[in-house]
DNA sequence: GTCTATACATCGATAGAC
DNA sequence: GTCTATCGATGTATAGAC
């Protein structure tokens, strides 16, 4: 069962653990070549040229982004549910491909300048539309809150999604679905306590208005 | 009044715009010496290595940090008021030094790797057990959220913060400082509006519960 | 499809004249 | 303190044998 293009996958997928740990730039050719197990020359047979390996890598990634995001939005009816399911697809991407998400993360700003990489622009334009799209129905239906810009907050919460790549180990006690809650818990209900939140003993209970998952034990 | 220090300066000032602009990694010396107005070679009359030059950028801006987050923390009384005093000064950091803040938070992960940096890592742990200190106090005192930990708050508002460098524009309509309340209100006030937040029509009255700022006017 | 061998450019850094 | 000139190492990429 080992197909033709499985060459191309392995240098891809090596070339991306190699990329997000020490950057596009101070990875050389024959670093790959090493990790895949040929010299370098062997690079070009499948690729035209170091770039294309980054390509590869980019593209790839970022497809999945946009298939996992038409599935997340469907699968909420309110904004807030929405917003819950785009910060828990997220992080499961982050999940699963963490060395793309890490290049992505920490080099878009360069690989953008360079007119190799529009499709990968373009992608990345897609996905923010779909968020704001969802944030803005929200403000729109009265689930969010008017007096603060749409933008700033799909700015903030995604920056604060996706790097939660350089710190979150998903096979840890912290997994990612409850991540995923406080995340959304946090950015939707806010971190103030009911007490202070109210300046009275009014009950909230709508702490975590999305999730059916219930943290474990609360501390302190 | 020109001084000896000027030239050292000019260096680390061409070298951070570039550093900051194509990566550290992507950047050369001939680079650095054409935007000083010099050839290579004299560079090294400054410093010893392109190295040095990385360190001098990143040690000045991590110091700066330093000295501007004792400043923070002292002008707030409540663990809120803190918060937002670090997050004001931090954003105000970002404004004035933005190349060192992108280079910092574009490839801290791969230049803490090296023993070169030590003395930037340490730095960079100062800053977090500031964060810490008041989150946590903040937790103890009944502020802040008990069913939550205090980690994930800082880190998400940490890189929600200074990433924000990426996309705000100082200069512009939207100002450092309704940015900062922007952020401060979001992650302690949440972005559920006041009828979706209590599911009944009491009036919250404390959505921008720190800041003194008030927005112009709100949109929609 | 991988190897050997190498072309060619560019890198960081140095030595010594001025 | 800057220049000229250049070293040695290393970078991407190629050509042709196997």
């Amino acid at each position: 069962m080992i197909e033709p293009q499985d060459r191309r996958e392995l240098i891809v997928s090596c070339a991306a653990e190699l990329f997000a740990r020490r950057s596009v730039a101070a990875t050389t050719v024959r670093e790959i070549a090493d990790a895949v197990g040929v010299l370098s020359g062997s690079l070009y047979h499948h690729f035209e040229s170091k770039d294309a390996i980054v390509e590869a890598v980019l593209s790839g990634y970022l497809e999945l982004i946009r298939a996992q995001y038409r599935q997340a939005i469907s699968s909420g009816k309110t904004p807030a549910e929405r917003v819950h399911a785009l910060v828990l697809a997220s992080l499961k991407i982050a999940e699963d491909q963490p060395y793309p998400t890490l290049i992505y993360q920490n080099e878009i700003h360069y690989l953008s300048e360079s007119p190799q990489f529009a499709a990968v622009q373009k992608a990345a334009e897609e996905v923010q539309n779909t968020w704001l799209k969802v944030i803005e129905a929200g403000v729109r239906d009265g689930s969010f809150r008017k007096d603060l810009p749409a933008r700033t907050f799909y700015r903030l919460i995604r920056d604060a999604v996706w790097l939660s790549v350089r710190w979150h180990r998903p096979g840890g006690k912290y997994s990612t679905e409850q991540l995923a809650d406080d995340v959304t818990s946090i950015f939707l209900s806010g971190y103030l306590s009911a007490s202070t939140e109210a300046r009275t003993a009014k009950a909230p209970a709508s702490k975590a208005p999305v999730s059916k998952t219930a943290r474990a034990a609360a501390k302190g």
